[in-house]
DNA sequence: TTGTACGCGTTATCAG
DNA sequence: CTGATAACGCGTACAA
């Protein structure tokens, strides 16, 4: 059915070399030949097999994408840069879902139970410490961490600094004069990088402003949703006193937490400030327009997929940090009563 | 470096062919080889090697999935449900995103330039009628359009009934007493399927209850964003007698045009009552929460996947089309003043 | 039930 | 600059 190689040779009446030569536009060919090669190509319909390509240079030009799940909005986000930045460098994006399941990010760090068949993967799922410590950074595919890990200084890895980003965050409620500050976020296992280090940045800024521990004003959330927001939130507000600001671990949780306040019969900003991470679109929307830690996901994307694609070239790099700028952006939410 | 079939062979003395049965699960192994084989495979670490299998059989166990941007939320729900899908039939799956952009709709239908590294498509972008017959259904890989493109039958086609839906959500504002109602969402040209059906829902509900000809009512929105809707929403509020209801074509869309009212200093349901179409999960947080038109994505998903799996199986399958159901979903958005 | 040998479509090596 | 030919790793018809 489709025309191979040899086919288009036999019709051009040269080596399957030189048709080879002329595809992927090898320098020394005459004119004259490429000329004769082309027409046959063209008359043949002659179409490139990839499979065999990679099966003879190694080299898929796929790269593999990990997400908890696709349809949180900062991983979407995070998708689309990383589709167009590997588009940009020749590579294709597959992309796999842990659904938070330990048990499944381990498979996937391995490989995805078969032999890739991707050049290398961008891993912004979570990941505990024991998980990343069964892989052998020197015999698994390229690897680049996002976002957390950064307990395992043996990969590559693109991330914010965790610490400053929720200091900033609790900081400007501290600013605007709130005095009960609740944090939504720290998880239920404490065995992640990113909400330890958001915990340990919000604490630091009560601190320095000389306000003592918190643990009653805490939540955990589990998956960083809107329902996970709503229900922490609800809980919060049945205090006595109740928090007069939030700082959630996320825009998600922020969504939802805006939505328990007015479910409670108060509002945000002037019963309750509230602040998330991430600046995704919703909350430029939202009523009131959410104030956040926004994250520069084009930077993240970029750096990862072009770390990416040199470690891919050459596996011996030696494992590099790299932190992505963020900038708190004040929105309605937090404004002052 | 890695281990291959033949290195197994030769370590648990046997022929490859005896290796390959052991691997792909082939009955007729006596139990004693099997082990033997097992053992060999578990001392090398041997992995088969996708690509190879690939070349020889043909099929890559990758499908691709075209959508516009996938950190649209409709685009992104879609995602993870045919990632879940796909993943239980045994494939994995790669995303393009065309960026609204008409010849890389084109440039992908063909095949991506290369010929395909996938084994089948799933395309949920927009095309219009001239993109599609440009592609031959006999020549090209199996493919599957998901929700628009009713023009065409040549094509496998997985949608829900606009028509209806727009019928639905246009008639629900009118049961809420509801006289001026626009619409936004039309295309600026009119060349694909899915706008022009729900405008031909959207008058046909008007015209049931006699209300005439809306043309100054109704709002083109390219591209279905939140800044489209905001805009939208905007410019209908400055018509005088202004709308009393916004009927818009996804909710994305309802999410600018309800902050454009109240930015305007009216009420969301009192002054305006708006619904969109899609059913996100924002929607169900936002303030006021929305009334929409919920498309059964999971349906459509599970539908999309295991008809391509089956067209993959026997390409010569004739083309079918797949209606998913909707429910109209009544939330504060359209509540009663 | 198992072994041998060939082909899948390329790219790379080595002559000429 | 171009031709012949050997890999790449696996599946399978054919033979035993």
């Amino acid at each position: 059915m489709a025309a191979t190689l040899r086919d288009v040779a036999d019709r051009a009446q040269v080596s399957v070399r030189t048709v080879s030569n002329v595809v992927s536009g090898y320098e020394h060919v005459s004119e004259k030949m490429r000329q004769r090669v082309q027409r046959a190509i063209d008359e043949l319909g002659y179409i490139p097999n990839p499979v065999a390509r990679t099966l003879r240079t190694g080299k898929t030009g796929l790269l593999s994408l990990v997400v908890p799940e696709i349809d949180v909005p900062y991983f979407s986000q995070l998708a689309r840069e990383v589709i167009d930045a590997a588009g940009h460098l020749g590579f294709q994006v597959m992309i796999d879902q842990t659904g938070h399941d330990h048990e499944r990010e381990r498979q996937l760090l391995r490989g995805g139970g078969r032999r890739n068949l991707f050049d290398g993967m961008l891993f912004a799922s979570l990941a505990t410490r024991d998980e990343l410590r069964d892989v052998n950074p020197a015999r698994s595919s390229p690897l680049i961490l996002l976002g957390e890990h950064l307990f395992d200084r043996r990969f590559d890895h693109v991330a914010i600094d965790n610490v400053v980003a929720a200091h900033d965050a609790t900081s400007h409620l501290l600013d605007r004069g709130r005095t009960r500050i609740a944090a939504i976020g720290a998880q239920p296992k404490e065995s992640y990088a990113t909400p330890l280090q958001r915990t340990e940045g919000f604490r630091k800024a009560l601190r320095e402003r000389g306000l003592g521990p918190v643990n009653a004003l805490q939540r955990t959330a589990a998956h960083y949703g809107r329902a996970d927001g709503y229900a922490a939130a609800t809980s919060l507000l049945r205090k006595s006193p109740r928090p007069d600001a939030m700082f959630c671990y996320s825009d998600l949780l922020a969504m939802g937490a805006i939505r328990a306040v007015f479910d409670a019969g108060l509002r945000v900003p002037e019963d309750v400030a509230i602040i998330g991470i991430d600046d995704i679109e919703e909350g430029r929307y939202s009523r009131p327009s959410l104030s956040t830690v926004s994250l520069d996901t084009p930077f993240i994307a970029r750096t990862a997929v072009s770390r990416l694609a040199a470690r891919i070239e050459d596996p011996s790099l030696a494992a590099e940090e790299f932190i992505a700028p963020h900038t708190l952006i004040a929105r309605e939410s937090t404004e002052n009563r």
